[in-house]
DNA sequence: GCTGTGATCGCCT
DNA sequence: GGCGATCACAGCA
């Protein structure tokens, strides 16, 4: 097997529903501001296609200040604040001016796993010990895991030294990937059961 | 494993 | 003013 390549920059020119399967089994590695990297392979996406997707935050042409990275060029970040205490991650792709993005929702931690555990932890008290396959098992979670915020929405991943994505080792198999429907989502007609998710079938570290 | 519920706040209507 | 691309915990199977 090859080392890790940086994930080129026409992957990132896919429309949402390609690149999202693309992504599984890459690899994304924060880089802090101490020069500790945490890293981890991504095992879930989800794929918001663009404006005709009722799911999406810029279903029908929405552009705030809030998701103008999911109109940014092809691999930019877009990182947005949820539920009062939760940030996720996507990759914008596809093209700039058009609204395509996937949410990476789970990663297999692989570098940094005690740090992680830290930014984990936070403030309050746990009663069972967080397994790692747990540490990013979910698109909340990854982001506390690897200090993913607001501070890195609009960062060019294909040039930044402090987030970026590797392309699958060369010489290893494909990833079983499992389709289904995306979760969480209101009431979006049709949109809601379109087949958008990408799971690594039966691998541990995905969200439940 | 599953289901229900509370937490918590920026953003859009 | 209402809600959300979620999480952790409790309780049950």
């Amino acid at each position: 097997m090859t080392d890790p390549l940086p994930l080129p920059s026409e992957a990132y020119r896919e429309p949402a529903e390609r690149f999202a399967p693309r992504l599984i089994g890459c690899q994304l590695v924060r880089t802090l501001p101490t020069g500790e990297r945490l890293a981890g392979v991504i095992v879930e996406t989800e794929a918001y296609t663009g404006p005709e997707d009722l799911a999406s935050h810029a279903a029908g042409g929405r552009r705030t200040a809030r998701n103008e990275s999911m109109w940014g060029p092809p691999g930019t970040a877009y990182v947005y604040f949820t539920y009062g205490m939760h940030f996720c991650f996507n990759v914008s792709c596809y093209s700039a001016d058009h609204p395509a993005a996937v949410l990476v929702r789970a990663l297999e931690p692989t570098e940094g796993l005690g740090t992680m555990h830290a930014l984990r932890a936070g403030t309050k008290l746990r009663r069972q010990p967080l397994r790692d396959r747990d540490l990013c098992a979910g698109p909340g979670r990854l982001c506390q895991a690897l200090a993913i915020d607001r501070s890195l929405d609009g960062t060019d991943l294909t040039a930044s030294p402090y987030l970026a994505l590797f392309d699958r080792p060369g010489g290893v198999a494909e990833p079983p990937v499992r389709v289904s429907p995306r979760v969480g989502l209101g009431e979006v007609g049709d949109w809601k059961d379109k087949p958008l998710r990408f799971v690594w079938a039966d691998h541990p570290c995905r969200s439940r």
